[in-house]
DNA sequence: GTCTATAATCAGATAGAC
DNA sequence: GTCTATCTGATTATAGAC
């Protein structure tokens, strides 16, 4: 009896989790392609299969949707941040996490956040595990960033905090789906552009 | 008697002149501050002070009133190429010009486009007045792109139309509002570092 | 052209049966 | 937890008097 109940809640919790993950794959997608405010609740739910009340046990307000995409997004990139080899250097780690970022932007799954927005901004900074998820990866960059100017490979004139805000700032250029709308470069070719104007600049070097 | 007839239609057309400017002025602030989807006409409306159906005689839609102060922008932006002075180096003027548009936006006077929207898109693309405008600077800033390319001040490794979305993006750059928040820089430091990072790249010259 | 009042629609959220 | 049906409020847009 009480093995079989552990079995039943364990399937049960792992085929709900497993629709978790459905929604949150499906809200990621929209939130890159039409951003949050063009993303409907009823769109989500038919792209689901699911009734929109569903939607609503498993997630008390739209906000807590986009949020639970962000905190998805957010992981991913700890874990990318995680497997970057020890043996780069501080400035080359950097290069990897802007090239991750954008390839993630290129691909539709990047959730894109309208800054200006307030009450997806207001549920974000409410989010325990957003608000501790950009916390780590904040730090994790600032002391990269910190490291790479000590060591003479990044520009020193530049408060860190500008340089930290440069490298998130990529994950939401426009510049990104401009090239991409021109269909004359691949998508490798657009991050090695966009990754250059980022850390070499416009002018001539 | 046509004397008359003249001067006091031209009185006329002179009052909704400086009404429809005005319209233009408070949406060109609420585009701003909150963007076309969360911008209400309501808003509009009060603001101005006039009533929403009021609004609708000047403009026949939401998207027109937006693209109405797209246009504005653009036509200053115009005059402010046509101001700069003719000896600076085409890279100046290129300078120059990012500056501009990140002054105008750090004064909360640069309508916010979401790349992502299609209503206002459809719209904007299919007003004369904004396409024009658009590829009158297009045209301008190109000519002074490979200009500067030719002489060797700015990157030949990139075409002349990632340089062109990449000034353009300025227009719309987040860390210019995040910098902003932080309280810690003024504006003109926040244009500098800005333009640093766009002209010069993050890694150390 | 400007107003008040209202239509028409759409989207977020919920009630209540199963 | 999932469904159908519905509520509620907000928003774009218009009718019709003046």
């Amino acid at each position: 009896m009480a093995t079989s109940n552990v079995v039943k809640v364990s399937f049960k919790e792992q085929m709900l989790q497993a629709r978790e993950d459905a929604i949150i794959q499906t809200v990621n997608r929209l939130l890159a392609e039409k951003g949050f405010e063009a993303m409907t609740v009823d769109e989500v739910a038919a792209d689901v299969g699911i009734a929109k009340a569903s939607l609503y046990k498993h997630f008390p307000s739209k906000e807590d949707l986009a949020a639970a995409a962000m905190v998805s997004v957010m992981r991913r990139a700890q874990s990318f941040l995680d497997s970057l080899a020890d043996d780069l250097t501080a400035l080359e780690k950097l290069r990897q996490v802007v090239r991750w970022t954008m390839g993630l932007k290129l691909a539709g799954e990047m959730p894109s956040l309208p800054s200006q927005n307030s009450s997806l901004r207001t549920t974000l900074m409410g989010n325990r595990d957003y608000m501790d998820g950009l916390m780590d990866v904040s730090d994790r960059l600032g002391a990269w960033i910190e490291l790479a100017q000590e060591q003479g490979l990044l520009n020193t004139g530049l408060p860190a905090i500008a340089v930290l805000y440069t490298l998130f700032a990529r994950a939401c250029d426009p510049v990104l789906e401009f090239l991409k709308m021109g269909d004359l470069y691949s998508d490798d070719q657009i991050i090695d552009m966009v990754l250059s104007t980022c850390f070499d600049g416009l002018r001539k070097r």
